[in-house]
DNA sequence: GTATTAATTCCACATGGTGGAAATCGGTTG
DNA sequence: CAACCGATTTCCACCATGTGGAATTAATAC
């Protein structure tokens, strides 16, 4: 909740440089040390020096005299996954959604402003955009995003239009805040979003917010081929057939025992 | 491959730091400034820029007051998971091993001398353990472990014994040197390993291994309660519609175009 | 209102991160 | 076998910047 103009000036500047190296290992795959150090345009000894640590830490390793993504971070990754429990109670209902709807089903939740993937479920015919788990979008060009904005407090809304803005994603996006702020509020009555072809050219979508206490937690939706998603099939059965399944998923989350036991082995 | 003996004394500081206070929020979940930094011994002063600066990269958020991983990390960890092609490809034999076994079926790498969980499904009847997808596994207790242990040049294995030692998991963990290197020699003339409680008390596993022209890829495995995993099921019908799966799996990745399209977006 | 507790900011000091240069390594070629 | 690369790794001196204690602010209870 805080404004948070991007802090570039200060924090502190090794753990930046460490990260950058990382995400340029996730950007170009496995590379070469004198690779990353050019494409970053760090001296090759600072980004030696950074490997090495992060190596030490297993969060990098080496194939040959090639630096790449070290598999430790899947536990972090799926530390993230599941630092909510009621995330992974939604898994089975995705894939619920999937299999009745044989269309791509996801659930996204949101995190500094953007939404992120948590499970992605592409049923047979589903469309294979390149949008798997981990993936973080705009919230204000798709479904998931604009069910989730429509239960946030408008100021927390303008945090985050401020600080990603409104890049028009297709020609289809909404990239008027006005124009937004009423879709939020239709979305907020029909208690469905719907997105047509705002965030990828020829993709429809439609999702359904899921709170727990009152408070969102993230969206179900479901998205494919526009042409598939059309008519009555789109703006009623499937909204009703993802509002009954997110009904479900909230009476679950509602009766669940909060805690979650984990255990500690080799870290 | 290299021995790297734990490079303790040198390496850059505050990045070791930002991690130490990732894995205080990965174990203690979601906690207050006060808590991470008692929990740690780091001055609060000094816990607070790391986590503001790790809030700014998105790998913390808060909830509240309470520091917790951020989901951004999912997007990591995934690319962890895809680092290789192939260990996408492996994913449906994983399923097909449980539904047909209607036991866990796993999928493990090896990094730094540790296995990790890469791929995990629990069918009806599978045993519920605590190793879920990232965990991270002695390789010398497990069949998985031993499958691609067993791979390896003695070197090595060597040097993983060593940086790893070979601590007595249940008390039928093979703890001695001479003990392993035979048990690693039969494994490899079988092309099978197994695991008989020698993990988790009370379950057992058998692994094969999976490589690509010559090298180990990680291993297919399943586990299940030794009373009901013994006799000829587990040491003959069971490797053989493994080392089945193995083979087709191979072939797979041998035919397959080594290349793979992926886009970047909001990082 | 005041007291209490926790989070945040400030600051002076010296730790330790930095990049250029030198040394080492691993192949390749004459 | 020696000379020569191209790349990685180590060294080093400078000073940027990370550090923890102390002061300040914020939040909440009394």
């Amino acid at each position: 909740m805080n404004a948070n103009n991007e802090g570039d000036g200060d924090g502190i500047q090794s753990t930046k440089t460490s990260f950058e190296i990382i995400h340029a290992l996730q950007d170009i795959g496995p590379a070469r040390l004198s690779e990353i150090a050019s494409h970053l345009d760090f001296a090759e000894s600072t980004t030696h020096r950074h490997l090495r640590t992060l190596q030490d830490l297993r969060y990098v390793s080496r194939e040959g005299e090639r630096y790449q993504i070290g598999l430790r971070f899947s536990r972090l990754g799926r530390a993230a996954q599941t630092r909510d429990p009621a995330y992974e109670m939604a898994k089975p209902h995705i894939q619920t959604i999937a299999e009745k709807t044989e269309e791509r089903a996801q659930f996204v939740a949101e995190d500094h402003g953007l939404g992120i993937y948590l499970h992605v479920e592409t049923g047979d015919r589903g469309v294979h955009v390149g949008f798997g788990v981990g993936r973080q979008i705009h919230l204000h060009g798709s479904s998931s995003g604009k069910a989730i904005l429509a239960n946030y407090p408008r100021e927390y809304v303008d945090e985050i239009f401020d600080r990603w803005e409104l890049p028009a994603l297709t020609e289809n996006t909404i990239t008027d805040r006005e124009e937004l702020y009423e879709e939020l509020e239709a979305v907020r009555e029909r208690g469905v979003a719907f997105n047509r072809e705002e965030h990828v050219e020829g993709v429809n979508g439609t999702a359904v917010p899921v709170k727990r206490d009152g408070k969102v937690l993230g969206a179900l939706a479901v998205a494919g081929p526009s042409h598939r998603l059309t008519g009555d099939w789109f703006e009623k059965e499937l909204p009703n057939m993802m509002l009954a399944t997110a009904n479900e998923l909230e009476l679950n989350l509602t009766y669940s025992t909060p805690g979650s036991a984990d255990d500690h082995l080799v870290e």
